[in-house]
Order: structure tokens, then sequence, then C-alpha cells
DNA sequence: CGACGGGACGC
DNA sequence: CGACGGGACGC
């Protein structure tokens, strides 16, 4: 018995399950081909230099005990994994020995022992927004490796994005790691081989040997060029003008693509305090627009921080606003020099709050975009503060891993319409351990699941009945799920 | 009142 | 060519 106890390293250990680990994550254990004279210690000095190795297994004849030239690494990441197979692929573990060879390990239970290629490890399928174009993947993805190529799904006639994509990375470990690092909004998975169904080994014996076909052209340019994106350019606002010379006022109009009503207009602006009036102003001579609205501040504090905050603000989700000075009516102060001093001096201070000073926190959260990238990474467009709420919210926790067990769900109603899930994740992640935020497509309701129940109740109380983005929510415990029967009825 | 999941590529 | 062990939740 060797007694060296691989899998007892592990300090601490919840004994957990030693056999279903071996396929979590998937793709983070190698298979060994090596000589027969290399002990398990060759193996753990060489290979534990890429990770945390979780257990080596030299595979033995059961009666004879004989070392058998094979072996089994399994790391805590994919990424690892991938990071040793291929710089450990083809080199000998000691003078006197061969290269050895060295593959992603197939699962457990998959019964195949086909080596796993790289082309099944260095592509990955995303969701994304439907503006995004293959440039703004490849500004996402390009901090975890080498691009081959990037690809956005469009609806072959309208061009329209579908919400997904893929990036091909040349090497294996370059994909492992923008799964694991990437934004969790991207939900990146490995993709299928582009040849083949999905086809899940759950246990199913198939009968008819399946040509595994490893032999394919990939016939699969990359389309390097095209694609300029036909939602004109993003990024363009943000904290820009003001000393640029714009004329600042009370006043604001404001444009939208699509109908807006009273009540949402003003239940945006009235959030910033001083709103005097809000008019919705219909004018068929618009054209494309559908609508604009006049707002009018009683201080220019309070206009600067609005035209700030909501130009280019997505309300409804999709729709973004315009928002920029007009003429202040009754106002002549800027025909006085002194009265424009006075009211760039204001205009200036705002700025600097909304720009992330201590300050504000009373009417609206500073900018939540440093807290952002905290845990997502590079934001690729746009992105002002988009969270703004007039109550105090903690600042941004952590998620709760991905697969951690839901200890609660919220049921939350919209109202008048759904906010975007970038603002949910960020809102809710505040009272900690949020695993998920699901909206039910086309409804204005959805889920929001947490590890633990304190903190579930903890958002419900302090989020049930307020106002965020200019939308009312309501917070409640979600009722069990549906089950799942067995109707199948309608695929498709 | 307001109730349940999301994913696949034209060679 | 080169593919699957050992160990065992515990107050």
């Amino acid at each position: 018995m060797s007694t060296t106890t691989t899998a007892g390293m592990e300090e601490s250990g919840a004994g957990a399950r030693p056999l279903a680990n071996l396929d979590h994550p998937p793709n983070s254990r190698l298979f060994l081909v090596i000589s027969k004279s290399t002990p398990e210690e060759v193996i753990r000095d060489k290979f534990s230099y890429y990770g945390e190795v979780q257990d080596i297994w030299v595979v033995r004849d059961k009666q004879t005990k004989d070392h058998k030239g094979i072996a089994y690494v399994k790391f805590a990441k994919s990424s690892q994994a991938c990071k040793a197979m291929e710089e450990m692929h083809g080199k000998a573990l000691t003078e006197d020995t061969k290269p050895i060879k060295v593959f992603i390990a197939q699962s457990r239970g998959s019964g195949s022992h086909r080596d796993v290629e790289d082309e099944e490890l260095t592509r990955i399928f995303v969701m994304i927004p439907k503006s995004y174009s293959e440039d703004d993947l490849r500004e996402n993805f390009k901090e975890f490796g080498d691009i081959e190529y990037c690809s956005v799904i469009k609806n072959k006639t309208t061009g329209e994005s579908k919400g997904f994509g893929y990036v091909r990375f040349l090497k294996p470990s370059q994909a492992a790691q923008a799964i694991e690092n990437c934004e969790r909004t991207f939900k990146a998975i490995l993709a299928e081989p582009r040849n083949k169904q999905n086809i899940f080994s759950e246990n199913e014996y198939m009968n008819a040997p399946r040509q595994d076909a490893t032999v394919y052209g990939t016939g699969y340019e990359p389309s390097r060029v095209q694609n300029t994106s036909p939602f004109g350019e993003f990024g363009s606002f943000g904290m820009s003008e003001v000393r640029g010379g714009e004329n600042i006022s009370t006043c604001l109009s404001v444009t939208t693509r699509g109908v807006l009503t009273h009540e949402q207009v003003y239940s945006i602006f009235d959030l910033i305090p001083g709103l005097e009036c809000c008019e919705i102003q219909r004018d068929p001579y618009m054209g494309y627009s559908k609508g604009y609205a006049l707002i009018r501040y009683n201080n220019v504090a309070s206009a600067v921080y609005a035209r700030e905050k909501l130009n280019g603000f997505e309300y409804p989700p999709g729709n973004r606003l315009g928002v920029s000075y007009v003429e202040d009516e009754s106002g002549d102060r800027r025909s006085n020099p002194v009265g424009m001093m006075a009211l760039q001096l204001v205009a200036a201070q705002m700025m600097s709050m909304v720009c992330g000073g201590p300050t504000g926190q009373q009417m609206m959260p500073p900018p939540v975009s440093t807290e952002l990238q905290a845990y997502g990474g590079s934001t690729s467009t746009t992105q002002i503060s988009r969270l703004q709420v007039d109550f105090s919210v903690p600042p941004c926790q952590q998620f709760a891993p991905v697969e951690s067990a839901v200890r609660e769900r919220l049921f939350v109603v919209f109202n008048p319409a759904v906010l975007p899930l970038d603002i949910l994740e960020d809102l809710f992640c505040r009272y900690g351990n949020l695993i998920d935020v699901y909206l039910v497509p086309g409804r204005n309701i959805g889920y929001v699941k947490f590890a633990e129940r304190a903190n579930a109740a903890e958002a419900m109380e302090a989020l049930h009945g307020k106002v965020v983005n200019g939308v009312k929510l309501k917070v409640m415990l979600a009722d069990p799920p549906r089950e799942e029967s067995h109707k199948r009825q309608r695929t498709h």
C-alpha cells in the first residue's frame, strides 16, 4: 500500500464524494501515458507546478499490481489541467524515460477512450447582449488568451443578433480561463463541436456504433472583416462635456424611440429632487422619434445630475433615452456672465460628485462602475452608473458559487417594466450570497436565488416596495418551483 | 394583483 | 500503442 494518500492532503476535508469530484469541474482531470517505471512522486513533482493537484492515481494491474504505464492527475481547475497538458505533453519526466503523453481525461461515465481533442476544448459558447458585435466579443475575451476568431450568430434574413456567439482560442487553457473568469452574465461554456448533435451521455446505452469521426475539416472561416454594428456607436455618451461648452440649463429634453407614458418619464426624473415640470410632447413631425419630453428642475444641479445619469440610460431596457439641455425659457441667467460662471461652478461640483465623491448617498449611490469591475472584469461598452435608487444600499458583494444549493428564492414583480439583468444583479448581490437572477421572458416578473435564507430575507426586507431605476419592485418569497412534469409535448 | 429557465453555428 | 482505485458521512 502506498499509503501516501493523495486524496487526504486537502485540509479540513469535508469528506465529500470521492467519485463525483473527478468530473468536476469538467475537464480538470488528465490522462497520462508514462513509463512503467515512473512513480507517483515524480508525477506530483512535475504537475503540482500547474495548480492544485487533488488526486494522483497510478494505474496498476488488479492482480499483479504491475504498473500499467498510465496515470490520472486531477486538478482543481480545468485551466490548470489544460496548462499542464499543453506544457507536459511530449516531455520526458526523467532523463531515462520516454516522452509522455498527456490528454484531458474522458469523463468517468462516458465509457469512451477516444482522445479528447483540442478542437473540443478551445471554442466557447457565450450569451451576449443583442447589441454585441464580433469586435465587442473580442474586446471582452482577449484578456484570456489568443483568439482565433469570434462569431455572433444572427438571423440570416434580418441580420439581428440572436444573442449568443462563439469564441475560438488557440489553446485549451485559454478557453478554460475564459470560462472560469469571464463575467457570469456570459454564461460561458465549452461549445459543442459543430458536426455533432447535442448528445448527453447520461447513462445512455448506444448500440449503434457511432463513428466518432475524428477527421473533419473545420470548414469554418474566421470572417474577420464585415460587421459594422447597425446599432450605431455605443459608448459615445458618458461623463463628457460640461467643460466642453454645453449650454447648461435647468431644462432638459428627453428623446426616446419607444413610446413612454408621462408616468414613466416622471418616475425616472423624479428620482432626482427638484423636479418641477415633466411634459410629454407628441410631435407627428418627429419622424422616427416616437416622442420626447420636456423636463424642468428647480435647480441647475439636479438638471446636470439628471443629464449625466440618465442620458443613454436604457428605459425600458433596450430603449436608450437621450437627455440634453434645452433653452431655459424663463431663464436669462446665461446672458449674464456672472450667472454663467455660477452655473458652471455648480455643474463642476455636481460632476465631481457624480464621478465618485464620497457624497451623494442620500440622493443616489455613488457610481458603481468601480464595484462592477470588482466582480466583472472588462465592462465593455458604455455603462454609466446603472443602478439608481433613492434609498441607501449596501456595497456589492461576491456572488455565491454558481453550483451553490438554492436555500431561498424570491419572486419579484416589476412595474411598469422589467429592469436589465445587470442592474438587478448589481442590486441583489449587495445583500449577499446571490446565486442568480432569472427574468421570465415577456413578463414583468422574475426570480432571485440565494444560497442563504438570511440574505434573501434581507434583500426582501430592504427592497420590497422600493423604486429602482424608475421601476417599482415587489419582492416576495417565491412559491416552490412548478414540478417539471413528464409532459413534453411541443418541442418547438 | 404577478408564478417558473436560458443556449447552438448555412459547410 | 494507452482508459478508471481507494475510501467511507457520526453528534
